[in-house]
DNA sequence: TCAAGAAAACATGTCATACAGGTTTTGGGC
DNA sequence: GCCCAAAACCTGTATGACATGTTTTCTTGA
């Protein structure tokens, strides 16, 4: 029920303004245009389109917003880099709007972070070892610290969707971050005993470990059970 | 190396326009809308702001072609209910700007559709069973009719994706469908003989199978045997 | 000849105003 | 109390203006 009709980006969205989005991505597609190619001036695009400028600059600027393109005062928009952008927005939007659970978050997390963990094991370079390694020191090392330690937990994470070796994985990821950030320390309260939290902690450097070992079956196998420890926390602490 | 900086949605991004997104979005946090809640109008946000109507505008655009808020001539702005929006333009556009190939694409759905499949074989109502087998079926009606046979195709894996009650599965996968809409016929057309055409479509009859007997291993093992060959028959083609 | 710097050309960022056309509210008439 | 027309309100689009940032061009001086 999420889309209604076959509706591609955009499409039969009435009015200049979606007319003037499809145009400009058409333009990027056509000519083949990759990320820091420039785009066509705003004044361009007016002539090109008979529109006015306002209605130019509205799309312009809403596909700068969904951080396709990078635009900048004085100099011509261009492609973008691959970025969350709209994505971590969408995201953020559903949780607000409680159309999406945090468990269901969590869900789509688990079933995605088993598989970049078991690509990571297989494909991560030696600096991309050595980086997830490192965050889980730094876990351990400020584990008096719960901000710290989350910030550290969430670049952990990233670093091995980014040891995947496939965007699309780090892309999802990394616009769950913001959702994570806000649900994160209720994770870390239902574990009442310093213990406890330590326990946690070690469970990334299992991760970190097999991962280092090429062992993806161990990897996924201690990611499935982070993610297990981590909902049932979450449950504990009452969220629905 | 998707996100530079721990950027939430927006944040730090200079100009009034960005300043302008966040306020909205902050009013729907913090008054708690929901889909459907009506919005401050342009003028009562450019009074509430202190800056121009442009400037609001262009905000309100950028958050309407994300589709986080509904906007239409004539009625205040209101916030959306979930949709793909934003999320296909940033997969299309990773694609077309070749920084997501097609194969890795593959690869994450098939991670998803794994998970879809089995929560679907457990959750689905009799009505969602009833619908996917519909375009198991279409499917073999119209095996002549490649066209139409991706449609249903697509329809089957969306439906599926639904049964999982898990929202953010169904809006990564509708985010793919533009995508795939592009890629299939490839994978069909390298399916020679109507044997094995008929023969992969016989492959969503056995996971729909699956999911009408509630078995969620089996489903899993039919959506993966359907992705393998779905993969192969890319590589076959010579997609990168 | 060439390099440095000023000027011009070009680009986006923001504002103000205007009007067309759609939607909701108001108020009058019955 | 109900219906309908007018008013008020709202978004969609266009135009013009000016500030400010960037690139290109041209001049000038060594």
């Amino acid at each position: 029920m999420v889309s209604d009709r076959s509706m591609g980006p955009d499409e039969t969205n009435p009015g200049l303004v979606s007319a003037a989005i499809q145009a400009i991505t058409q333009h990027i597609r056509v000519e083949g245009l990759g990320p820091g190619d420039l785009l066509p001036s705003e004044a361009d695009m007016t002539r090109k389109l008979s529109v006015s400028r306002t209605v130019v600059r509205e799309a312009f600027r809403s596909l700068s917003a969904m951080r396709l393109i990078d635009m900048s005062a004085g100099r011509r928009a261009s492609v973008a880099k691959l970025d969350i952008g709209a994505m971590s927005m969408v995201i953020e939007h559903g949780v607000t709007t409680e159309q999406i659970s945090v468990q269901q978050i969590y869900d789509v997390r688990r079933t995605i972070e088993m598989r970049t963990v078991a690509l990571a094991a297989l494909r991560r370079t030696d600096a991309e070892a050595a980086e997830i390694q490192k965050y889980a020191r730094l876990m351990r090392e400020n584990h008096q610290a719960p901000e710290i330690v989350m910030e550290h937990d969430i670049a952990f994470h990233e670093a091995i969707a980014r040891a995947s070796h496939n965007p699309v994985f780090s892309l999802i990821i990394n616009a769950f971050s913001g959702v994570t950030r806000r649900t994160w320390v209720i994770g870390w309260r239902t574990r009442a005993t310093e213990a406890e939290q330590i326990k946690m902690i070690e469970g990334h450097g299992d991760i970190a470990q097999a991962i280092i070992a090429g062992n993806p079956q161990l990897a996924a196998e201690h990611m499935a059970a982070h993610f297990d420890k981590s909902v049932k926390a979450l449950i504990d602490a009452g969220i629905a």
